[in-house]
DNA sequence: CATGCTGCTTGAATCCGTTCAATCACGCAA
DNA sequence: TTGCGTGATTGAACGGATTCAAGCAGCATG
């Protein structure tokens, strides 16, 4: 508990907003109404009190302030990974939308965890904060509680609740999916790895129905390999693909649940002496921003990011009725998704220099 | 000002610190302390006021407490690019160290305009934070008194400020520098690019100091051709790439001041249809973490993004005097640089796609 | 039996703004 | 002259916790 002491400590104490008043000859009133309603207070009196606060470095308490106005500027943000591109695109949006109307943003991520996650939930709840965005890690809204008990609006971010009367924004995971397995049965592919995240996760869920659709939809000669990874990252894609490509040899393309499990698979496959696309096929999705830049340019399916978390706080700070929203995904073609080659044939896999068990 | 209307709202109002004393039959004062300091308190009768605080929900109001305590439960974050995965990284670090406490990090973005910093710094600077870690826009201090004067922390994130006293992470950005270039020199290319962010910056600085001393150190030999560019990301770099290499057609290896101005530079010379590295080597710098999976692996300079920002926050919480903590950059040498070519010779650039004026 | 000590609990004062009913000043109409 | 309306200003109550001097009970010691 102890703290750094920095030099620019000038000697005042720290004005109150009294000193403030008592500096201008006004009452304590006159100076919150110059703060807070600038337009009822006459403009000579207004000039006064701000030379005061000028002089004095006057500057809000937002504690003191927040305990009697009852309302937050700050909004806060929980989402699954941090250090995913993906959602700092969105959080940027969220940012951006805020600061119009001077909100500020606390943001937190709860890296997948259930526990952290309700922890972070529960320090966003003391904070009375004006609204709260997140990507839960559960399916449930039980632990939101909270939250809604003390007035805090909730908006789901990439995550459509069960619970009618949230607001949400999202992306049409399932049409992603489809579109995403459809693109690979166009190329004439026919047994399809598909490394998907935590079911827990909605998006995942979502994914997979979509991907399951166009797999039925293609009739009996397609099928679709599945293998579940704990982690939404590269080295959980590395290890997805590891294990995917060890059990089953003959798939001849992939499906990622996104881009960055997608850049671990192909890492994999890189190590395994796999040619991309020409003897597998690998499809991510989100299109981060370096997905065109990679060694073999991925194929993936867009969301609007930035529009996402944009709207997102736009449905925070200005709708009355909580809404769904629903954005549509697009398919972005590159190279690293070519038509089916005759891999498959081949009696066993070559080398892999991670081992299949190397999940971290 | 209107504020959505979420479903699992329960009818009682919001149960205070005095509801919970009067269930559990004992003063406020009891009940705080079992809050903030449960040892005092004699076992039965925290059982009591735990049950207390379950049956009623009551969940602490921050403000109230900070208010009369002082001290805040946050600390703020200001970085300059949030979508870089190099400050990404960082706030992983910063947070991980703080959640260790107990504490929280807002998290905002200044986009590099000093405009923006100063608002932020701000709102930062009315929730009377436990601490600010910050890399500056601007080369001034000033900017930072508000803060200090109510007593908030401020901890430099990769800058090492000139008044003494302050405590700040960095990494040498000078022997960064000297490195990538002397890397480069050791190539065999002596007309090197070098394209470089507002030397406001003073990572931009530092780096272009160390560039600058090797190519002193290699004697008259060798040459540094500097283009700035306004922004830190990949559009930037695709710009100054272009303008550089309009002006300067015959460099034959260029350091890029980020990896994200190091991936326009490869995008807009692959544009131009020159081969990496046998035409043109490049090297960028922080090593983030898509560098080595890009169409041409990336040579950079290595910073321990994660340690750094996981340092900042225990210098803040556990350091009485503040200090400069400064870590060693490494080279990881990949694909994108090679042995220089005779490139330089040919008479003029070859087309290029995107125009020289394309800052945007 | 008086005294001191320890450990626990109490309750009023306090933190710093916002809010709103009450007051005031002033000009105009009756 | 009185009364009224309007616009500006005032000041005290209030929000929900923390803090700390004071009180209290119980036990050990002289």
């Amino acid at each position: 508990m102890s703290s750094l002491r920095n030099p620019v400590t000038s000697g005042h104490p720290q004005a109150r907003i009294s000193d403030v008043a008592r500096r201008a000859g006004v009452s304590v009133g006159t100076v919150s109404n110059v703060l807070n309603r600038p337009h009822i207070v006459a403009d000579p009196t207004r000039q006064l009190v701000h030379d005061a606060i000028e002089q004095l470095g006057f500057v809000p308490n937002a504690s003191a302030r927040q305990l009697r106005a009852g309302a937050s500027r700050t909004a806060g943000v929980l989402v699954l990974d941090i250090s995913n591109p993906f959602f700092m695109e969105v959080a940027r949006g969220i940012e951006d939308r805020l600061i119009e109307d001077g909100l500020t943003m606390i943001l937190s991520s709860s890296d997948g965890d259930p526990g952290r996650e309700q922890m972070i939930l529960d320090t966003f709840a003391q904070q009375r904060l004006r609204g709260v965005l997140l990507t839960p890690s559960q399916r449930t809204v039980d632990h939101l509680e909270r939250l809604t008990d003390q007035g805090t609006d909730v908006v789901f971010l990439d995550h459509r609740p069960r619970a009618k009367g949230f607001a949400s924004v999202v992306t049409d995971d399932a049409a992603g999916g489809r579109t995403a397995v459809a693109h690979l049965l166009s190329l004439g592919h026919r047994r399809i790895g598909f490394v998907n995240g935590p079911l827990s996760l909605q998006q995942c869920r979502a994914r997979q129905t979509g991907a399951r659709r166009a797999i039925r939809a293609a009739g009996g000669a397609a099928e679709l390999v599945e293998q579940q990874v704990e982690t939404l990252d590269a080295a959980g894609g590395e290890a997805g693909m590891a294990r995917l490509l060890a059990g089953n040899p003959d798939v001849t393309a992939v499906f990622c649940v996104n881009d960055l499990v997608a850049l671990g698979a192909m890492r994999h496959a890189r190590a395994c002496g796999l040619a991309l696309p020409e003897e597998l096929s690998v499809i991510g999705y989100d299109d981060v921003s370096f997905a065109g830049e990679l060694a073999v340019p991925l194929t993936s399916v867009r969301q609007p990011t930035y529009q996402l978390g944009w709207s997102a706080a736009d449905l925070l700070l200005t709708e009355a009725a909580p809404r769904p929203v629903v954005f549509q995904p697009e398919l972005v073609v590159r190279s690293s998704t070519g038509p089916a080659s005759r891999r498959g044939e081949r009696s066993e896999p070559r080398l892999s220099t991670t081992g299949g068990g190397a999940l971290e």
